[in-house]
This record gives C-alpha cells, sequence and structure tokens, in this order.
DNA sequence: ATAATATATGAACAGTTGTTCATATATTAT
DNA sequence: ATAATATATGAACAACTGTTCATATATTAT
C-alpha cells in the first residue's frame, strides 16, 4: 500500500496515477522554458506587438507609434520577444524591421482568444 | 501624405498597414484578459500542477505530495487557475478534486511545447 | 570628420507575484 | 458537542517585471 502525506491517506486517487503523473512530467528544464514562454505572451504590451505584426512586418518607432509607447519600451519588449524567438527582425539602413518568426504565434494566441471567448 | 511621429519619417510602412493594424486590433478589455491568460500558464509550479492534471483528476494534498510543495502553496495556485476557468472542481466530503476545465489547456501547452522544441 | 536619425541598453523605481506562516472554514467521525 | 482531516485564505516578505530616463551604438548624409 502507498504511503502518502500525512493528509488524505484514505481518500487519495489511486497511486498508479500517480506514479503515472510522475512519469508523464516533462524535465524541469522543459517546464522552466514553458513557463518561460508564456510570460512573454503574458504582458498586455508584447501581446499588441504581437497582434500588431500579424499584419505585416514593422520597425520600432512605427510599433511605438501605433502603440502610444516609447521607443525605448518598445524596444526592450522587442529584445523580449527575440529572445523568446518568437519574433525576428531585419535591418535596412537606419531601420529595424521586426516579424512574427513562426505561426506558433498565431495559433498560441489563438487558442488563448477561443479560450477567454467561450 | 501621412504624418508620423518624429522618428522614421521616411522610412515609415506604408500608412494602409498602419490604419489596417489598427482596425485589427482587439479592444482593450480583451488584449487584458488574453495577457492575463497566458500569465496563468507563465509559472512552473502552475504549469507542473496542469500536467498532473493530464493524467486524471486529483485532490489537492495529492498534488502538492507529487510536485513536493505545500497545501497552502498549491491551493494559491489552484486557485489562480480556477478563476482563469483551467480547471475546475467538485467536492466529496472533506476532500477536493480539481480536474482540467477543457481542451483548450491541452491545445495551448502543446503549441507551447512545439515552440520551444523546434 | 560632424550632425541627424533609428535603435539598443543599463540603472532605478514602482508595482506585481509566489511562497510561507498562521489561521479560518468545511466536512466527517466519535 | 469535540477532535481530526482537507482545504482555503489573509498578511507579509523577497524576488521579479515593465516602464522611464539617460545614454550608447549604428547607419546615413553632408
Amino acid at each position: 500500500m502507498r504511503k502518502a502525506a500525512e493528509c488524505c491517506d484514505e481518500y487519495a486517487v489511486h497511486p498508479d496515477i500517480l506514479s503515472l503523473a510522475r512519469q508523464d512530467m516533462p524535465d524541469e528544464e522543459r517546464l522552466y522554458d514553458l513557463a518561460e514562454l508564456f510570460k512573454v505572451f503574458g504582458d498586455t504590451t508584447r501581446i499588441r506587438i504581437l497582434y500588431v505584426l500579424f499584419e505585416s512586418e514593422m520597425c520600432v518607432c512605427d510599433i511605438a507609434e501605433l502603440l502610444n509607447m516609447t521607443q525605448s519600451a518598445i524596444s526592450h519588449q522587442l529584445r523580449v520577444l527575440k529572445q523568446a524567438r518568437l519574433v525576428r527582425s531585419r535591418r535596412d539602413g537606419k531601420t529595424v524591421y521586426y516579424f512574427l518568426a513562426d505561426d506558433h504565434v498565431r495559433t498560441i494566441i489563438g487558442q488563448g482568444m477561443d479560450h477567454i471567448e467561450e
């Protein structure tokens, strides 16, 4: 018989489920990376930047203008998005254009919208 | 011609794109809710709880045991998950069982995993 | 070279978040 | 009623986050 925590001994679900849950749990590094990824989506400014980039690649100061925020604030957030590999950038002269890195961004945001709208 | 911010006047993308981006931007409340939702996914403890619930509904103290955390910490986080409507609960005597609210959780986490693993 | 423009970045500060601790509530058994 | 068990919750504190401000870097034009 399973030796559980001090609490809820008699009401505990079957030990098989517990060991199964332990098996299917991704390793610590993956869980950390996953949480880090979602943290990036967890900010209004960054979500708005991503939405803006749904339409087209865009330079830093246009994003700043669109969102009515300072160039610095946008630049800081673009760095976060870039580190998470959600956006990429290309330089054209003095201007740096940012664009969505791949389609996961759309899918994840789309699923999120589905959830809050239901 | 478009009157842009002081910066990058001559390099700015076409004004049509700017107004298009403005149109397709969800309203503030939606953007806020969306960011709030992703914030909930943006924590290792909560991600681990959700993973545990992939297998089966589970009571608070079993989750606490599985994740090696205090009952209080888990309970606090379950409240956050519940407020975000990612989990639901049912009471059976003294025990409260938590379970995933719907399939968006799996999809969102799955897409997140796809992204970090690619 | 210097000036102008676009972007990036470090430090600081306020606001937020997650855990711990103590305690409250809810249910069951006696 | 009281005791025991499972869960919930408020306060406090440390750690983290996003913006602002000042300034640095990069590119282009003169």
